[in-house]
Formats: structure tokens, C-alpha cells, sequence
DNA sequence: CTGAAAGCGCTAACAG
DNA sequence: CTGTTAGCGCTTTCAG
């Protein structure tokens, strides 16, 4: 393990000060071509590399913006980290990730150290248990955009989906199959998402004159989908049709109703949530709310980036539309058949 | 945006030195209880949390650890970058991480980008294209270890699944099922992953006296496996069975299949390779072979810790088991049924 | 046991 | 246009 090169040592190579070498690298200053071909020179035989560490200490800014997630292996939020980090990385911006496994005690532990790193901004999509207040909190030291799920008067940026409108869609979709009985499985009702989606299906199926059996929450897991899957098939009377808070959980519905013998969509028809790229592998193939998240991903890193370099705008709210995606696991219920 | 207090207001408030400070913070001297309890008074009344970045200028290390991945998308990656990130959050260990989507010019900029902000540890799971040379030189600075894909004389750590026996594992439930006639549906030849189980694929068939009828290589993508699937099915004369390099590609030739009208595993059996989350509810459910990404990302977390703190070992060669999951896709030909 | 002082590697005024 | 000089916020000898 070798030891690097500094700027000290370029300027002594190329026999200018150290604040020479500075400019070239920083192009504060005009420096006379002769000179700075002797600095580059100097620069590639040394296979220098600024110190990014010492310049974040000068500058007050590390290049860097951290991202924390509820769940990277939600295919979801995978892609929209992505994203996110694909517009981050061109503007050289790096990006430092944590993982809260909807736990608020790392999110916190995270939010700590991304704090206590001189990280340039933040994206967030807030645990369930998310300590909102803390979040409030470093929203004041650090530019933060939340995305996906806010929290109640967030006063700053936000990306989010049209959760009423997204829940509109799949309950009207089930109304024109001639469905009159409905339900839904949801996930944490902490979390805005829950309770917008909880929110667009009581008042969509209200306006369709719909019949409501049950409505049931969790968490937005596959294990989840199953054990309310098997809660709901249980009950006498159940409903023909039922509208799921995610595709995690509604794929867990499905693995659910396959293990009780109920066929989808013959004896019940599911419909889930964000479009994830396993949703059109499953058996049946899953009908559901597409939301793309890379492009909320590249929504909220966009709003970042502009609110770091301090482009003046008011706290912004990105709603992006969601798409009804018909396929296998909703049908006409058995009566009209 | 307010500005954070520094040890130096902390030292002020506490009326003691900077040094002092400096000592309860890091422990690096007995201070006295009487104190140590004004500094602390002081720190708890001003909410200071130390600068990482000078912290890090100045003891030349910045609790900071890289991973870098080919594809964060791929669940198998996923669960590995968490278990990863996880171990590293327990020892305070901040983690950065690039997702190179597979394209080496992505690759060298994140290793540069990571060497240049002093990362203290590095994983890295390499693209297909990876450039051997640039990540045997970032490996004389910054320990590395290399998981899941190896690169050709690979000095340092790596953690590797035992693609050889994987494969060998593969082949044999397709003997013992009366398979006579196995193909091979592959990713991409330049990564180890690929060349190792094409390796295990081969002598596994010839000690067991299989025909292979054909062995084909794409990308390591759902949608390498819906072309290659489309190929092969297309041959006349093609095989009973298949093995696939991974369970991505799995799923694609799952789909191929099913678009041609060709009943799995009635027609054609098929095996992947990772287990990941979602094989399972593939329809048919997916056989494969497990392997335990989380265990990877673990074993390479700690490898990397113990050689960042100089526990000097020789480098090693972590080789996980892999393990076969019999599901649905795989059958007796049907000419034995 | 505590304080003073010299850096870590780089940037950013400010002179010259 | 180039060099000098202070820092950035913290750690770490080394005296006292």
C-alpha cells in the first residue's frame, strides 16, 4: 500500500507554488498556458489525484449526497436509488446509501452519520416509524427532498405519487369487471402511502357504489400479503375482488391464495401496486398501479441538485401520475361468467 | 440552514482546551470526571456532533467503506450490498456504494471517485467488461475484495460461490430425473461466474453421460433469457432440459417458453441459479441452485474489516457452498412418464 | 492530567 | 498572472 501524491508534491515537481497548482486544478485563476502545462505535466507523471477528503474540509462541501431507503431489495425503491444516483453521478456527485429496513433506529443512525459526514443534500423515503420531528430537524442543516412517503407538514421538496388517483384507477378498473364486493390489504398505515391508498379506495368505492368487506394493514411485505391473504380468505363472505397496497404484498396475496386453493382471478381478483419488475412474472400475472419510481428517483435528484447549488424556489411538490397495467390477475367475478 | 458548533465552541463553553476535548471525544487520554463532565455538559447543551471530514483529514482514514456493483436491480445484489452494509453499520462504517449497471466505463469512474474520497475499504462485485489492470492497481492502495466475480490472477480476497459444484449439483438432479439430452443458456463469458458454471455444466454432463445438444451465452438479464429461450426453442431437436447461468436469465426463458406455447416442465425443464427472492413465485415456481447472497456480502464485510485493521492474513479465498432448491420447473422427460 | 502547537491536504483571499 | 498566507475542524505529539 502505496502512499499518494499531494499537491505539494506536483508543486515541487513543477517548480510553481502550491497555489498555482490549486488554480489549474480549480480554474479559479487564469494561469499563463507555459505554466500550466508545466502543472499538468507534473500532474500525470505523478499520477496525482486530488485528496477529496481535504478539499471537502476547505470547501465546506464534500461532493457527496446520501440517500436513505426503507428497503433495497424492494425492486421499488431499487430503481429509484438507481436513478437517482445515475443523475447524481453525472453532475460528480457521489452517493452514500443506507439502508433502514423500515427501522427507525437506523434510519436514525444514518440520518446521524450522513449528518455528521458534511453530506451536501439528502433523499429520503421515510421508515414507518420514522422519527419525523428528527427528520424536520436536519432538513434544517442539510438540503433533504423526501420521496415517495412524506411526513405530515413537511414544509420542504417532495416527490410523490398520486396515491388517490392511483387507488381511483384500480378501484374503477374493478367496478367496470362488474365487481360489487371489494376489499384491501394495506401495508403500514404510518406511512402516507398507506393511508392516502386507504383513502383513494374507500372514496373511489364509495362512488362506485361499491360494498367494502374488510380492510386490513401490515406491513408492505411479501409475508405480510400472505398471512392478511389467508385473514381475508377465512372470513365467511368474502369479497370477489380486492385492491392491494403494494406488489410485495399483493404477490404474497397471491402466493396466499394459491396455498388455500382459491383461484385468482376465477374466485378473486387482486390488483397491486407499483409495477414492480417481478409483478408481470408471478402467476397469475399481476394487474396493477404502475408508478415509475426511477422516475421519481430522477425527479427528487433533480430537485436536490438545484436546491444545493441554491437555485431559489419555493419548497417543491412533484406528484407523478400513476398508470392502471391490466393483466392476468383481475377478472369478471365467477356470477357474471 | 444553520452552521454546526465545532470542538473548538465546545471547548470554549466547557473552559477547557481544544486538546482536551479532543481527548474525551476519542479517548485517546484519561481526563478527569470532573472535566470530562463540563466537556460533556457542553457538548450535550451545544448539540455538537464531531466533523467526520476533519476527522478524517486528520487521522487519514474515513470510516468509510466502497462496494461496487454490477447491477443493484438484481435481487441477488441487493441482498448482498445489504448484509454487506450491515456488517460495516455495526462498526461504525459509513457505506458508499456504485451500482455500475455492467458498464466498465461507469466501473472506473466509481473506483476513482472512491479512491479519491479515501475510501478505507473496498468490495467489489466486477462488471463484465471490468478492466482487470485498474482494479489490481486501486487494489495497491485500498484492501479489496473481489465477491462473487473474480478476475484472472487474482492475488488478494475474494468470496466466491462454488460454481463448479453448483453446476455439477444441477446436472445431476436433471440425470436423476431420466434427462438424456441438457443444454446450457448462459450470461456473459467474460465474467468467472459464467465460465465456472459453463465449466461445472460440462464435465458434470460428460460424467454423466449427457448429450448436450447446445450452449449458448447472452447477458445476465431477464431479457437475455427470453432471446436465448427463443433460440433454443426454435432448434428442432432441442433438448429435454436446460440449464440456466442465472436465475435473471431463468425467468426470461420462463417467459420464452411460455410464449411459444412450450409447457414447463412438461416439455422442457428448467433450472436457474442464485435463488433469488422471486424464483419462487415464478410460475412455474423456479428449481435452482441456492446461493446465499447475504452470506457473501457477510463474509466479505468481515474479510474486508479484518484486513483493514491489519489483522495481517495472507490473502483469502472464501468459497460458499451452494445448494439445490427442487421446485417446479424441473420434471422426468416426458418420455418417461 | 491538561494545554499549546503543529499539522492533515487543499482552497481562497490578498498582495506583489 | 503567480506566490504567500491563513484557515477548514480535528487529532496528536510534547511540554508543563
Amino acid at each position: 500500500l502505496r502512499k499518494k501524491p499531494t499537491a505539494n508534491d506536483v508543486a515541487l515537481t513543477a517548480d510553481v507554488s502550491l497555489g498555482t497548482v490549486s488554480h489549474v486544478l480549480t480554474g479559479t485563476h487564469y494561469v499563463r498556458p507555459e505554466t500550466r502545462g508545466r502543472v499538468e505535466r507534473a500532474i500525470a507523471e505523478l499520477g496525482y489525484r486530488p485528496n477529496r477528503v481535504a478539499r471537502a474540509l476547505a470547501q465546506r462541501q464534500t461532493m457527496t449526497v446520501g440517500i436513505v431507503l426503507p428497503h433495497i431489495a424492494n425492486p421499488f425503491f431499487a430503481h429509484l436509488a438507481q436513478a437517482a444516483e445515475d443523475v447524481f453521478g453525472l453532475e460528480d456527485y457521489a452517493t452514500v446509501f443506507g439502508n433502514s429496513n423500515n427501522d427507525a433506529h437506523k434510519e436514525r443512525r444514518y440520518l446521524a452519520t450522513f449528518g455528521d459526514r458534511g453530506i451536501d443534500g439528502l433523499i429520503v423515503a421515510i421508515a414507518a416509524a420514522a422519527d419525523a420531528d428528527e427528520i424536520r430537524r436536519l432538513a434544517d442543516y442539510i438540503p433533504t427532498v423526501l420521496v415517495d412517503r412524506t411526513v405530515p407538514d413537511w414544509q420542504g421538496d417532495s416527490v410523490v405519487g398520486d396515491n388517490l388517483m392511483g387507488m381511483g384507477l384500480a378501484v374503477r378498473h374493478l367496478f367496470e369487471l362488474g365487481h360489487e364486493r371489494v376489499a384491501l390489504i394495506n401495508g403500514d398505515r404510518r406511512l402516507s402511502t398507506a393511508r392516502e391508498r386507504e383513502e383513494g379506495f374507500t372514496t373511489a368505492a364509495a362512488a362506485h357504489n361499491l360494498a367494502v368487506t374488510s380492510i386490513s394493514a401490515g406491513a408492505f411485505t411479501f409475508e405480510s400479503g400472505l398471512e392478511q391473504a389467508n385473514a381475508l380468505l377465512r372470513m365467511r363472505d368474502h369479497p370477489t375482488a380486492v385492491c392491494v397496497g403494494n406488489d410485495l404484498l399483493a404477490l404474497g396475496v397471491l402466493a396466499g391464495a394459491s396455498a388455500l386453493g382459491c383461484r385468482v382471478p376465477d374466485q378473486l381478483s387482486v390488483i397491486g401496486y407499483d409495477d414492480i419488475a417481478y409483478a408481470g412474472l408471478a402467476w397469475p400475472s399481476l394487474t396493477t398501479i404502475r408508478q415509475l419510481s426511477s422516475e421519481m428517483g430522477t425527479a427528487a435528484a433533480r430537485l436536490l441538485l438545484d436546491r444545493i447549488s441554491g437555485k431559489s424556489h419555493d419548497p417543491c411538490r412533484i406528484v407523478t401520475q400513476p398508470e392502471l397495467i391490466v393483466r392476468g390477475s383481475t377478472a369478471a367475478p365467477s356470477s357474471l361468467r
